[in-house]
RNA sequence: GUGGGAGUAGCUCAGCAGGCUAGAGCACCAGGUUGUGGUCCUGGGGGUCGCGGGUUCGAGUCCCGUCUCUCACCCCA
């Protein structure tokens, strides 16, 4: 029988990247409760309908889905933000609102793997529901980067791009774009970035006939860029026409409320995000590397119309996503997964090479009594399983990253001593034996 | 889904123009130095050279297919 390997797009954990994972989720998880949220989590596959009736049919070749044997049609979910939206709508009458909840749930796409792109991967969620304040959207920004502050990441790593749908839309028919043909320009305007000028301007000309609306649109753009000017978004204020006004006074608020938490350093108004998905309905934005600007590390923004597009009522709601692969580049990259590093707090050696058992006198001397306490104190502590000299045995503490030996030796049974070495820095000092177990994380400070 | 690049031990790779039982370093395992490791010494296990087919007296080495990884498209909820 040939070996099996792993699926396609799949990850293993090994011990050492489950580490990385949980320290990670752990991170998530924190600060989503510091700033207010509580967690949830669904089915890991919902009805695919669920994920069709929003982004379309031809989704589901993006995606995992399978027959059971009752005929339904499922799929593996390939976000969780209509499994919130169905929990929410089903209790809507009973939640206290605002709504705030965040989720890390494992998530699964059909796409070709590549660099930061997997088909099994996870996202922490967080999203506000049942607020239509832009303060709203501004704590969903802020937990955002508090988490990525608190791993490390400063503001000249990682950069917010912030533009608003309800403002574009309001330039654009400004300009004099028809309501209805609005999705095309976002489609257009979502690839610019990514697109040399001629490019761009090749496929502008195709998807918008008339000449003048296209050269008004592009001076626009122009003006607007954010390289173009220090502060785009107060020339944003000067350019826009008096129908945007209003829009605008609500957008820059957004901004404001993020310097009043300390983070606008992060945060950039950028005409050139708009999202790829159709339901996002206010502020939108991403955050990106700044040394490698076309890779975003999450996503986000305003979906008002989502529940009640899902058949519940109308509550407005905002979020973001922030996926654990790009993450993960990043922080490796920059030397930041540090805090991830998993150990032992002590392994306990025998010099004596008696290990198991003193005499019956001194049997709460040995090895497995000393371990034995020092669990139920709740560290974390092994020991060598075989009967070997010292220094393999302090070779066995190192393999499994302890960051103290204990070494119980003669001193032990005669004096009630024992040896505790740092192993880091190589120290080592000599402690009452029934000290240091009384209070063993106090003795090694 | 479309195109480019790659695929030799757990990892990083070497393997000359096709030629004997396929190598190195690290890692792993065992033993030694009979009370101090991560930075000593000795020995060992482990590869159907991604997989399948073809050319050839003979293929890790050439050709085709396929799978996986990777980069660029598509897409990105």
């Amino acid at each position: 029988m040939a070996k099996i390997a792993a699926v396609k797009g799949t990850r293993d954990f090994y011990p050492e990247q489950m580490a990385v994972r949980n320290w990670i989720m752990e991170g998530w998880r924190q600060a989503g409760l510091r700033n207010g949220y509580v967690e949830y989590d669904g089915p890991i596959f919902e009805h695919l309908r669920l994920f069709t009736e929003k982004s379309g049919e031809e989704i589901a070749d993006q995606l995992f889905f399978f027959t059971d044997r009752g005929g339904r049609a499922l799929a593996l979910r390939p976000e969780i933000t209509p499994t919130l939206a169905r929990m929410v709508n089903e209790q809507i009458n009973s939640l206290a609102r605002p709504i705030k909840w965040f989720s890390v749930p494992r998530l699964f796409r059909a796409e070709k793997p590549q660099r930061g792109r997997l088909r099994e991967f996870f996202q922490w969620n967080v999203d506000v529901i049942g607020s239509e304040d832009i303060l709203a959207d501004a704590e969903c920004i802020y937990t955002a980067i508090d988490y990525l502050r608190s791993v490390g990441l400063s503001s000249k790593d990682v950069v917010v791009k912030i533009s608003s749908r309800k403002v574009l839309a309001a330039l654009l028919k400004d300009l004099g774009f028809a309501e209805d043909g609005l999705e095309e320009v976002y489609v257009l305007l979502d690839k610019r970035p990514k697109l040399p000028r001629e490019a761009f301007d090749e496929m502008a000309a195709e998807q918008i006939k008339d000449q003048a609306l296209r050269n008004r649109l592009k001076e626009m753009l122009q003006r607007l860029q954010p390289e173009a000017s220090e502060d785009s978004l107060s020339k944003l204020k000067v350019l826009a026409p008096e129908a945007v006004q209003a829009d605008i006074v609500s957008f820059s608020d957004l901004f404001y409320y993020l310097e009043l938490m300390g983070v606008a350093d992060y945060c950039e108004f950028d005409i050139n995000i708009v999202r790829g998905l159709a339901y996002y309905t206010g502020p939108v934005y991403e955050i990106y590397d700044r040394r490698e600007p076309l890779r975003a590390v999450c996503g986000g923004g305003r979906y008002d119309d989502l529940l009640a597009g899902l058949g519940g009522q109308e509550v407005p709601a905002t979020g973001f996503g922030m996926g654990d692969v790009v993450l993960e580049l990043m922080l490796k990259e920059r030397g930041l997964l540090g805090g991830a590093a998993q150990g032992l707090d002590f392994f306990v050696i025998d010099a004596g090479r008696e290990l198991f058992s003193f005499s019956r006198e001194d049997k709460d001397r040995c090895v497995l009594a000393v371990v034995s306490r020092l669990r139920e104190k709740g560290f974390s502590a092994a020991f060598d399983y075989k009967r070997q000299p010292l220094g393999k045995q302090l070779k066995q503490a190192a393999a499994q990253k302890a960051r103290w030996a204990v070494i119980l030796g003669d001193e032990t049974i005669k004096e009630g001593k024992v040896n505790v070495k740092n192993m880091a820095q190589g120290g080592q000092r000599t402690v009452g034996l029934e000290e240091f177990l009384s209070r063993p994380g106090e003795t090694v400070k």
